[in-house]
DNA sequence: GCGACTCTCACGATGCGTAAAGGTGT
DNA sequence: CACACCTTTACGCATCGTGAGAGTCG
């Protein structure tokens, strides 16, 4: 372990990665193939070399992914980020972006909560068939109107 | 159109079932391919040819689908009601799976509402960074802790 | 030179959309 | 013949999991 002299506590190899930040390796390989984690170095055989900076990054990622961000969103916060070049944009792109996803979440609540009543209609639907069957009810094929 | 001399006006062709449908043909096709569809003739040119039960069929897996429901899920169904051989039996499957579904709903219904408020605490403290590099904060690299 | 670690493919799953290239019906 | 409709084949999407087979580090 002689990258540099200094700061060599810091250089990660992925398995270290993985078991700080919790993700797999295949995860951190496929944020990279994605471009989310620009400039990853390798070491003399191949290796990948983590960095703090790169961790963070990792976290960051983490974070957003947390809130239901997809990847996408991330990938282009970063592009956001490196072309503007400013932390203000950014904000206020990544502001934007999780105002809308409030909203959107909000309406998959609604969907969600609606769903589960079409469900336990139709479940009582189901039962009430069961029951006639049970009566004695001659067995004709299961397609009963729900709503 | 005459493939047999009875019932000839219920047979129709991908595109009819489609249209009283809803659903796209590669859809269809793509049930019959996963075994949901069992059954399905063809005339003599290989195009396909659709009866009453096929349409009541694909009608069935719209409604178990609405209700969130996975094609596997249909496909264990219409196993189910095969080997069993009895409407029961695949009833009293569908009761169960349809209970197990309305608690996998509740439980993403409140992920999701967790979801909504740890976003919004995120967005707060987001907006709350942006006034302060408003007010003329140094801009540091943006990956503030959040929780 | 052994064993732990890592590398690069590349398929699988979910539910279709979307061509592409060609055959069928009328 | 024209033209709508149909066929199969197969890649693409999102997010990795899960090997396989081979190379590297200590």
């Amino acid at each position: 372990m002689n990258w540099q002299s200094h700061a060599r506590d810091s250089l990660q190899a992925i398995g270290e990665v993985c078991e700080t930040t919790g993700l797999s390796a295949r995860t951190v390989r496929y944020y990279e193939e994605l471009g989310l984690l620009p400039g990853v170095r390798r070491r003399a055989g191949g290796r990948r070399v983590y960095g703090p900076d790169e961790v963070e990054r990792l976290r960051f990622i983490q974070r957003l992914k947390a809130l239901g961000l997809a990847l996408a969103d991330v990938k282009e916060l970063n592009a956001v980020y490196a072309i503007a070049g400013s932390t203000r944009a950014m904000l206020e792109r990544l502001d934007e972006k999780l105002g809308r996803h409030v909203d959107e979440v909000d309406g998959r609540i609604a969907e969600l909560t609606a769903l589960r009543d079409e469900i336990q209609k139709y479940r009582d639907h189901v039962t009430r068939r069961l029951e006639a069957l049970q009566r004695g009810g001659s067995a004709r094929r299961g397609s009963g109107g729900a709503r």
